[in-house]
DNA sequence: CTCATTATATAGCATTACTAATTATTAGCA
DNA sequence: TGCTAATAATTAGTAATGCTATATAATGAG
């Protein structure tokens, strides 16, 4: 019954998906941190991702790449990459002090460039984003997250 | 006295972009186009980009990532480059019959990947999803589209 | 007619994504 | 024990996309 309402609001989705992702990416560059790396770091201090593996599968992206990211975080200064004694062929990773700083200085700069956007929204629109953020979150596993603000 | 509410639903909301948009880059590969191409492609058709100056405008990226994307689209034959007669710098385009189609077969199978990844949202959070995709769409500029089912 | 502006294109750099191949370590099993 | 398969990460090679800076060509202003 829906359903017909349901593709159509799918349609409309998937088309912002990139216009924001290039306004995010603009924002994280003025932080001097990709949008790939404050991801990456989002998730290791986030989701508890301690290896390059859990990374790669949280972040569907191939291990090749959360390796390379990882080399430009661990570079970067903004993630520490110790060997596991009790696997060495594993990693364990953690956010620096720097990375904690860096994605808190990130992410509310990621809010106030979406603010600016959203500016216009009406009461409503407003009360309908935050449903659908929390709904978001929650398919993609940051449901259990602390926030940032209380890092 | 919203302001806070507002504040955590960015919060909320600046985290998912890149999920989402890993997930629809993952969906445009199997159609044989990339996620900057497609949403060219959508520029060009959707928003009448006759240009690559308007093209750039619109995608908020240069006019140097703008011209390779062009080249890339018109090596594959979805977009068309002819000189404007009436101004000999400037290029207009447009696209291709199987421009068109590609854009559609790209649009429908992202649409059915975030439809899997939204399987188990409720009524309420589909309808909350159904005003805020409505809402970023004007944002955009996209809320005077021909629908693509339309098209 | 000259000079600044505008529209695109090109060159060079870094990042990020992929697959395939390599290295190192661990685990299974005879 | 000792060989082999599986696993964790890295490296190499390719392609795309983003940027800035620069070049080329055409237009417009004076």
């Amino acid at each position: 019954m829906s359903q017909a309402r349901n593709e159509r609001t799918l349609q409309l989705l998937h088309r912002v998906v990139v216009p924001l992702d290039r306004l995010l990416q603009t924002s994280d560059r003025e932080v001097g941190c990709s949008a790939a790396q404050l991801s990456a770091l989002g998730v290791i201090i986030y989701l508890r991702a301690t290896t390059l593996s859990a990374l790669a599968a949280k972040e569907r992206i191939s291990s090749a790449t959360a390796s390379r990211i990882v080399e430009g975080l661990v570079r970067d200064g903004l993630v520490e990459r110790t060997i596991d004694p009790d696997d060495r062929r594993a990693v364990c990773l953690s956010a620096t002090e720097k990375g904690r700083v860096t994605v808190k200085t990130a992410c509310d700069r990621r809010a106030e460039m979406l603010g600016m956007i959203l500016d216009d929204l009406s009461e409503d629109e407003w009360a309908a984003l935050s449903v659908s953020a929390k709904a978001l979150n929650r398919i993609f596993g940051y449901d259990r997250v602390v926030e940032p603000a209380a890092m």
